[in-house]
DNA sequence: GGCGAAAATGACAACGCTGTCAATTCTTCT
DNA sequence: AGAAGAATTGACAGCGTTGTCATTTTCGCC
């Protein structure tokens, strides 16, 4: 590789001090027009770019944000790290993955070694991380930003996320239109805010159509495949079947599909089956499911160019809601017979 | 966040001069033992960390590995990140994500801003990128270090792979050990050495089972979902259909099984379906899918390693073969009927 | 036109580490 | 013991930026 351009030889070429294309670089008030032009003009010619690890030494600033998370759905994960990815380009950012266990008693310890070995400016915090009290509460003392997507608490924190329990009240009111009364709902993983929304807006909707709650229709699920298997076959096994399962999210959604056919139920003649998140397995599935789509892509980058935003301007940002969708396919229908 | 630790002071702790605190934290060779074992004490007892960009700007490295992607599946990937991660944390080196549009007319151009802008130490390539010629032409001349994962000419690289052509053999004579004889084949995407190597294997399967190979039975495919859709579409409606299917990977396999269930096909009594990557979509279709697993994690951990070994001892490396396993799920079994 | 204030620019010292090379200490051999 | 050579250690100058603060230029106004 040729030898580097450095600040030095584009001031020369446009006859400045070094300092002078640092604020041009870096958007600085205070230089004129013309001069800026110029010294753009040099960046360009000479296809400078600053070294970054230059650049952060002097400047106190590592230009990294770490995205933390802990083994999430990959798809929903890529979907993520491309959306805070696009937002860095923008920046000069970079982004690093931190992988941890949000249940281990190490927890801390290896959030702390990441943020000294690293110290980014910013966190992006993806659930269940976005609700670790020990992890919040050290940010705050370190003053570290950072940006929360889908949180539990939604109020004290900067980030972005969906209605979630208005996208569940709408999957509930969906099934009630197609003449289902006896909807199942298998929950999500505790640890999760989504599991409690979802739940809610499941009542909400039976709510609004009249239908009493029965809770004998509710399982337990942790967001797996295997526990959407076992939540289908608790369900399909009760007396009086539920005619429509909503799953609280895909994955499980696909168990219970696996089941029903295992069972020799037709989908979606004798059951609907429906769930959240419009994964790519959604629509290889067959019936392809009916489920609900989050801008994961949207959200990764929102919540990335809150936190740049914050980290430049040292002021707080607000929680940010986005627009969800609907995909409604061939999972949900009206029954065959009428009960 | 307390006054940063440096190296100064972790010098003055231990007695020795901040160099020698140095060749300590980069192992370098002529350090006494027993200060070896002083500074060492004294960088754990002040927690010292050293400053990344200061590093990085002094030893003139990055200590950044870039993984290079395009479009892969998120389940591949993640498990590949996984490794590389793994790899990197053991040698203090950082790791950062390049999504590329491998096909697009500024392929290059964005790999040269990127290597321009962040100066990685070397590069991890994933297919179909371990296969741009302009790319590694353009590597060479730089003198960038960087292994291939899976790519398609393996002499002449460092890197680690699966020999996929072996696994598919070996998946076909399953499938011949079930009693299949017409066995249909759906190819990957063509720009994949994996789509190759995985026919080559399906042709060597055939000839050692002694059937003759029927290019009736051979379509194109992609690796989509859809793709593999379409690819049933057309063997199970030729005239003689086959009784066993083995898509190239896991989506297509998915396509496959939902076509057969379409048409009222019971899988695997009326007819096997078999993958390639043992996706965890894989287990949550029904029926589980028999596959082939491909140690994703293995191979970009695998494959940093070598990386760093190389960049730090600036010899080249050696393409690295490691072992597959089939699953045999119940997507495959014997006919119902005797054909 | 001249004055004071504001805007624009520049000089230079950090930032925290490693490379270079010189200085010191230890080995080994005579 | 002394010399040569090897092993170990240290002093110090960068690495390429930005922060600080001084200096110069421009502007508004009487």
């Amino acid at each position: 590789m040729a030898v580097r351009v450095r600040i030095e030889d584009v001031a020369e070429a446009a006859g400045v001090s070094m300092k002078t294309v640092s604020r041009v670089l870096n958007r600085e008030p205070n230089v004129r027009e013309d001069t800026r032009v110029r010294v753009q003009t040099a960046v360009d010619a000479l296809n400078y770019k600053p070294h970054p690890s230059a650049r952060s030494l002097a400047g106190h600033k590592s230009y990294l944000i770490a995205l933390l998370y802990d083994n999430p759905s990959p798809n929903y994960l890529m979907e993520v790290i491309a959306g805070v990815l696009a937002a860095c380009e923008t920046q000069q950012y970079n982004m690093m993955m931190c992988p941890l266990d949000f249940g281990s008693p190490t927890f801390m310890n290896a959030v702390e070694s990441m943020i000294a070995h690293s110290q980014p400016d910013g966190l992006i915090l993806t659930p269940p991380i976005t609700d670790a009290p020990a992890l919040l509460k050290r940010l705050a003392e370190l003053e570290l930003a950072y940006a929360s997507i889908s949180p539990r608490r939604q109020k004290q924190c900067m980030g972005v996320a969906i209605d979630e329990t208005r996208a569940a009240f709408d999957m509930v009111q969906h099934l009630v239109s197609l003449g289902h009364r006896r909807i199942g709902h298998i929950k999500g993983h505790p640890a999760h805010g989504a599991s409690d929304w979802r739940l809610a807006g499941y009542r909400e909707g039976l709510d609004k159509a009249g239908i009493k709650f029965d809770s004998s229709l509710v399982v337990d699920g942790e967001f797996s495949f295997e526990s959407g298997v076992i939540g289908a076959e608790q369900l399909l096994g009760l007396r009086q079947r539920p005619t429509a399962i909503f799953a609280a999210n895909d994955d499980m959604a696909a168990g219970v599909i696996g089941v029903a056919l295992r069972l020799g139920l037709r989908v979606p003649e004798d059951l609907s089956v429906c769930g959240f998140d419009n994964t790519p397995m959604s629509l290889q599935i067959y019936p392809p499911l009916t489920t609900v789509h989050q801008p994961s892509r949207d959200m990764g980058r929102i919540a990335a160019l809150e936190l740049l935003a914050a980290i430049h301007k040292r002021e707080v940002g607000k929680m940010l809601h986005i627009p969800y969708t609907l995909k409604l396919r061939q999972s949900t229908g009206k029954l065959a017979t009428p009960s």
